[in-house]
DNA sequence: CTACACCTTCCATCCGGCTGGAATGTCAAG
DNA sequence: CTTGACATTCCAGCCGGATGGAAGGTGTAG
């Protein structure tokens, strides 16, 4: 498939894709005898795994170490497996600290919303706001396959 | 107390203080007859609270906005309570994803363990790794108050 | 033919979140 | 008094992770 689909199917910009492949997170596709890109099935899943991945908060770096592990099922370094170890800790120290805050964040809300809600004095932080959260799930949810394409 | 102390006691650094007041993340604090700045115990929890509300992925902006309703006891406005609200449920899929995501990759660390350390090929690589994890972790592991101060 | 969507490369820019460093001030200890 | 640790402001730069846009090639449909 070339570029614009595989962008399509995994909610990834063409331009992100590429960039992707400059820094060593895709291995160059084939190419089209025009030059054009072609990628195979594997492409959407490795873009889907690197989309979960940086969910969980590794590097583009660290991913692309992770993904050589994977792909040539050789070690390539002992500090890759140091480093998945000591992620996977990191992980679970997160998902107690997220679920912590969830609570305190919980709390928060449900004061905000027992508060009147007609006296907003700043529209243009509002806006500011319900944009940054638009761009933060976006950014972090991964997509499953479905996604608002413009 | 002096920034110095509240950087020792929080593991943020004097400088990053300084930038969170400049953006309006922490209030300016009283000055010392000499200009320096003076701080209260609040100003540490505040900073705790940054940290924390930090790692489950809320950027400083928005956070500034949960600090100033946290703080008023005023809606600030609407959205602000509909950020909470949507970043709660941001919160659960995250941390169903991060189950997920640390599942697949510890899959991924015991075959790491399996296969022969010593082939180490780039060791310029896993020099980044290795500094690239140590960041990780300082940057996102919320510090209960020890840590190692350079 | 030409319009159009799509692809290519390349180079610049942006944003969030810091961090470094210069130039200067304050103050307690030796 | 000077030395040293700490503080101040200000401005520049860095890193990660993209994104924008120019300038141009390709290929199918009308």
């Amino acid at each position: 498939m070339r570029i614009g689909e595989l962008a399509a199917r995994t909610g990834v910009s063409a331009k992100t894709i590429r960039y992707y492949e400059d820094i060593g997170l895709l291995p160059p596709p084939e190419r089209e005898p025009n030059g054009y890109r072609d990628y195979g099935e594997d492409a959407v899943d490795r873009l889907r795994f690197i989309r979960d991945a940086q969910a969980t908060g590794l590097t583009l770096t660290e991913i692309a170490s992770i993904l050589e592990l994977r792909e040539e099922g050789q070690p390539t370094c002992e500090h890759v497996a140091e480093l998945l170890e000591q992620h996977l800790k990191d992980l679970d120290v997160q998902i107690a600290t997220l679920q912590a805050t969830r609570d305190h964040l919980a709390t928060l809300t449900e004061r905000a919303r027992r508060l009147d809600p007609a006296t907003c004095t700043d529209p243009v932080r509002c806006q500011t706001i319900a944009e940054a959260t638009d761009l933060r799930v976006a950014r972090r949810v991964a997509q499953p396959q479905a996604h608002r394409h413009s």
